[in-house]
DNA sequence: TGACTTATATCGACCATCTATATATACTTA
DNA sequence: TAAGTATATATAGATGGTCGATATAAGTCA
């Protein structure tokens, strides 16, 4: 999926703390899913990802563990209370700012 | 209101083109026009916007010219061929990307 | 007179994302 | 078995959109 770069901004914390806010994931596997989920419009780089975990880790909003997976040790991610609460902030400013392009560009809200 | 800057990115110009769709205007019309649109959600910065403009006129989206509003001169922006045609395209990644993000999130396209 | 609004403009800073690169293991296929 | 691809995590540097600060200048209003 060729959408412009710039107008997938900002988004991207909201959507990892969402997978996150379901099961525990590592991050390989929150790109797959990440993709999987938004019909390949969404291909996270690895470069993107992994400092927005560091990132969120660092503020509280994650804990990570390792965990051996058959012959690989995998970094899981768990969503704290803290990030759970930012989740739903992200969530509703979110719908905020969708609506509002969508009253910019005269589409009717359904 | 107070919705988290990093969201706001890359839309702008698409919504620009918007409002310059449908009749000439000048920048400081536009910030006031996106505001009340918006219902007060965009609150675009002049810093923002000059260069943003500047920027669509030197790819040939938009024109300027100067008009004397009693006793200001104003620069009216009006928007070309090509800018119609890259806000359609602007609207259809908007669309996709707005859908892929409300998938994620798990929201029922209404 | 002073504060605020209108109006355009530029500069430096910040931050999210990208590309490129690095490292290491596992699987596939010629 | 060698090469290529996929899995998996990580960092560095570049790019680009937006912001705050600042500048300028004219009009409004108390």
């Amino acid at each position: 999926m060729n959408i412009d770069k710039s107008l997938i901004s900002g988004s991207t914390a909201m959507m990892v703390l969402k997978l996150l806010s379901e099961k525990d994931m590592y991050g390989y596997e929150m790109i797959e899913v990440l993709r999987e989920r938004s019909q390949n419009v969404f291909e996270l780089k690895a470069g993107t990802l992994y400092p927005l975990l560091h990132g969120l880790e660092g503020k509280g909003m994650l804990t990570s563990y390792e965990k051996d997976a058959g012959n690989k040790i995998r970094k899981y991610y768990s969503i704290t209370r803290q990030g759970r609460k930012l989740l739903e902030e992200k969530k509703g400013e979110w719908e905020i700012y969708s609506k509002a392009v969508a009253s910019v560009l005269g589409i009717v809200p359904v």
